[in-house]
DNA sequence: CAAGGTTACGTAAACGTTTAATCTATAAAA
DNA sequence: TTTTATAGATTAAACGTTTACGTAACCTTG
């Protein structure tokens, strides 16, 4: 037993050394194929034990043009939103056998180019691309490399490219709706980010909609712009409180924007639920943290994320692209929604 | 001009055909290496133009042994905690040309092993991992591969693997000495997870000491063990409510675990800080949108991330493994901690 | 038992790069 | 003019796999 000290890690060909037999029959028994009797099986495996080998997936990679890894770009990981979808994407890729590559695209164009020109070296097999829109010239790059790209939260006029998301037009609709079976008329809405085409008009669409649906006339007081964060709910309520402090109800386009009016509202001393409700939208962690607990519109976004990963490595298996899927939210009630009129 | 349609990407083969040099020389101007007039140099720039060619890392990475990619394994992508710290890796990563492979471990054993595996495949240059404890099977596996690795958030006993972490036990010292120092004697602490070595005992031997060196007893029904997360506050606070009501401020060992405390005390008709004090730790971004906002101890997540991932990559370039790093905490007063005594 | 079929392998090319070793002009030195 | 150095470029090996193809040896089967 004369140990020798491996200088580098052990290759294929280290084992069909051991295993006095060529790297085609390792190969073979790696990737379990015909070709190779019980006998020798046993003997590779064993040289396989004994130099404690590993494939190296790079060489596979190469020949295969294959990588097994995925890339997901989205804004930001460090918020909720985010990161709920991407632990979903993560979830699926790894019991199929994907990695992923994160990256923080920080809604910055050159840093989505330059990302997307990385994962294309890097030989990614598909593309999952988050909360943003797909702009025309991330498409035609994605395009020349040939891969899959799936959507989630967002949605693209890219017959190749399919979406997954909430109707989010719908889902407005349903929460100011809930809203004004409550009771409430004077309903005031603190939107995202003005002219975001995917999260921004179509909810106030919705919330216009809903109170038109209602005989409700629509007061452009009523309706102020925020940015999806904290701060612009926090503002954006006080903007409410000081232009009409008649509303009895709030819809607020994100959870953090809820919880900036939450804040804003106890500052000024407007208590929630009884003096004013407050929905919110996504449905994040912190929703039902805060005090009291955020009714709000709920996105199933770790769902979302599995299913974008399934229907990208799908289209990579197959080649066919996927359908575009709209999945399904709810209203989850919890402590800020009052009801108002016949009490 | 005779435009043929490439039905694969272009490699450096049809760059060197296009220019009518060897590849070799090819791959000298892409690398900018010397051993070219400037004539070829631009017959070389032009041609990669018209091809539009992208090299293939893949096949550089099996021939330089590097990918320029680095594996980040974490708990949870989806708990704030983590996704801070991603992020700050991420951000390093990126202006130094790494990718970052994220790998959920979910805590399990098995999960982690697998991931190190595949990491290992794919011939990650380093890795970094994060808020667990570095068990000795993980870091046989992760000598074998022979590349660096970092912790964060967390650290180990071994000399060739540095931490960047918050001092645990001296931040908790600091968190109950400025509850002393408000006043406060009858102070308890919800803990993380009772017997987590890395921020469970720590902190809660910070607390013990900071009240002895006040000359303040410890009594135990002040203590109650929790686990990091929300619902853990929330008992842990209807615990002290029902066993020792008489307290006046409560240490969180997370911020999570604090709004826990926050919503179990709003039930209760506890007022915060009227009645109660409460201080957090890890500074998340929750933090200071809770209703009072609260007083915590910050950990520079997005920091200690960025820190983690130029450590890293400086073991990968230089091969000597860097200094273990304590980074500096502090306390951020908002809203939750009032003054008791002398009124 | 000869012809054909199957099984169990081995050989070598290929994937797209990098790079050491060569080669070839051309310029400088003698 | 011949020699020598040097810049500019090519050739070919290498990285660690997969796989088409080739070839013995072993079964069938009529």
């Amino acid at each position: 037993m004369n140990e020798v000290k491996p200088t580098h890690s052990a290759t294929i060909k280290d084992v069909a050394k051991k295993a006095k037999v060529s790297i085609a029959t390792v190969s073979r028994v790696l990737n379990n194929l015909t070709g190779y009797s019980d006998k020798t099986r046993q003997k590779v495996m064993e040289a396989i034990k004994e130099t404690n080998y590993q494939p190296n997936a790079i060489a596979r990679g190469l020949i295969n043009k294959r990588t097994q890894t995925i890339g997901v770009l989205l804004p930001k990981v460090s918020v909720q939103f985010s990161s709920d979808i991407l632990q979903g994407i993560g979830e699926y890729a790894q019991s199929h056998d994907y990695s992923v590559i994160v990256c923080n695209t920080d809604a910055d164009g050159s840093r989505t180019l330059k990302y997307l020109q990385v994962l294309r070296e890097k030989q990614v097999d598909g593309i999952i691309y988050t909360s943003e829109v797909l702009k025309p010239e991330y498409y035609e790059v994605i395009q020349a490399m040939k891969i899959p790209v799936v959507l989630v939260a967002s949605e693209s006029p890219y017959a190749s490219v399919p979406y997954v998301k909430v109707n989010d037009w719908q889902a407005s609709y349903d929460a100011v709706t809930y809203l004004i079976g409550k009771g409430h008329r004077r309903i005031a809405m603190i939107s995202g980010t003005e002219k975001d085409p995917i999260a921004g008009r179509p909810r106030v669409q919705g919330y216009l909609k809903a109170l038109a649906d209602h005989g409700i006339p629509f007061d452009s007081k009523y309706l102020v712009h925020g940015n999806f964060l904290f701060d612009g709910g926090y503002r954006g309520m006080e903007e409410i409180l000081q232009k009409a402090p008649e509303v009895t109800a709030v819809f607020a386009a994100s959870d953090e924007t809820a919880l900036g009016v939450l804040s804003a509202a106890a500052k000024h001393g407007v208590k929630v639920p009884q003096d004013l409700s407050l929905v919110g939208y996504d449905n994040v962690k912190l929703a039902q943290m805060s005090v009291p607990a955020l009714t709000t519109v709920q996105q199933p976004l770790f769902a979302m994320g599995q299913v974008a990963a399934a229907k990208l490595i799908s289209m990579i298996m197959t080649g066919v692209v996927a359908e575009n899927q709209l999945v399904p939210h709810s209203i989850v009630e919890r402590e800020t929604v009052g009801t108002i009129g016949n009490d």
